[in-house]
DNA sequence: AATCCTGTATCAAACGATTGTTACATTTGG
DNA sequence: CCAAATGTAACAATCGTTTGATACAGGATT
């Protein structure tokens, strides 16, 4: 797989190379990544503090020596998230020049992470709904910011004018966040279904004819 | 009485339907409107009994006058709005003989009534996470039903080989599910929307030329 | 070597708040 | 005056969180 300079492509690395610079314990490590796995399969409401230190091991109040608050807890995993995913994804995409290419690297990336059954992450990116108000904004500007990615993607692709590069973002950015809901193991594989989301979404600009164009790669 | 050909295009309607048969009180009504609208909001398990209560201006126990339990309530509700929203869309596609058509009249009518701020129904129809799981299971055999209108629309669709059918209504369907999660008002419409869609999705076959092609034969 | 000290990690238990729910009393309208 | 509708008040359960005690590690002191 890709391992570029820093390398990290999942939160379990992310963690790992979090303790290994001694910035986590292993502790914390794993409620991190037992908290994220409960949050992404049942939501925020539905997750309570006992049923993490259950999964690892612990009394619910003895988590609160790793964290400060369930809230924090939830934010803080949902940042990294969004910093693995971002990360990942941007070095997939670097090398490719072609528009659709990068498109398809980007969509067949972030389908990988949020269908990987180990890197359990993402999925919450959808869970804004049972989270408390205060903390939904924080979390709507940080995704907001991971989704430039797209929003710099989509203007360089030579799409139909009849399709309206908006809503095409933000029905693009829909699919690829919620596909993880029907998602089961040992149907298509992330990169198939990447590929066919592409497909569909695939509609170039139609050539005028006696316009000479170089076409790029295919 | 519901008639299939004439006219419930709420969940609202629905409602008010009822209350003329004599099966819902006043109330009832009120009750189910407002647990729906805090239900699309904020998802099953960051609702509660009390806070519908206080949406219709009576305690959280009197609610129990009215509902058996929060569970019933919720899954009577998601029942509704599936029965609403199968009947409303079936009447937009009838009359409709063009694949594409009918496909763009599903999909139009799917997201009127998802969007509509009045209708306030069918958002909880992604909020399987943070039910209990008992329920979940009776929600999802009552969506799968639901989406076999798509199930048997898109086998028709003259469509291009290279899109695997299967995932292709998945995504259509997935799309159709979380536009709610970002529109907002004033913006473009749910019509303008839905014909975005399906113009991404619509990818024709493609005719061999001197192949005489008449219309499908089944 | 035995003792003390300090800090981390964990548990046990409880806090007050909130949850879904119920039993009973009270109001209200016909 | 009765029945339906609503309030009052509590139930046990669970929630997030805090407190205080306990266990255990290693380092420093005696």
């Amino acid at each position: 797989m890709k391992d570029a300079g820093g390398g990290v492509s999942t939160l379990r690395d992310s963690l790992a190379a979090a303790m290994a610079g001694g910035e986590l314990s292993e502790r914390h490590c794993e409620i991190l990544e037992a908290a994220a796995g409960l949050f992404a399969e049942r939501g925020y409401a539905a997750t309570s503090v006992r049923d993490i230190g259950e999964k690892v091991g612990l009394l619910g109040g003895s988590l609160y020596h790793y964290i400060k608050s369930k809230e924090a807890l939830f934010v803080r995993i949902h940042d990294m998230a969004l910093q693995v995913a971002g990360d990942r994804i941007a070095t997939a995409m670097a090398g490719k020049t072609d528009p659709w290419e990068r498109l398809e690297a980007a969509c067949v990336t972030m389908l990988e992470i949020q269908l990987d059954p180990h890197s359990l992450t993402m999925p919450l990116m959808n869970d804004f709904a049972s989270a408390p108000p205060e903390i939904r904004e924080r979390l709507v500007a940080k995704r907001d910011a991971f989704e430039a990615i797209f929003r710099e993607l989509i203007p360089g692709l030579p799409l139909d004018p009849a399709l309206d590069r908006g809503v095409y973002r933000l029905l693009l950015l829909t699919l690829l966040n919620n596909v993880s809901s029907w998602y089961r193991q040992g149907g298509m594989s992330p990169e198939d279904i990447g590929r066919q989301i592409v497909r569909i979404f695939r509609h170039d600009v139609k050539e005028k004819e006696g316009v000479e164009r170089v076409s790029p790669a295919r």
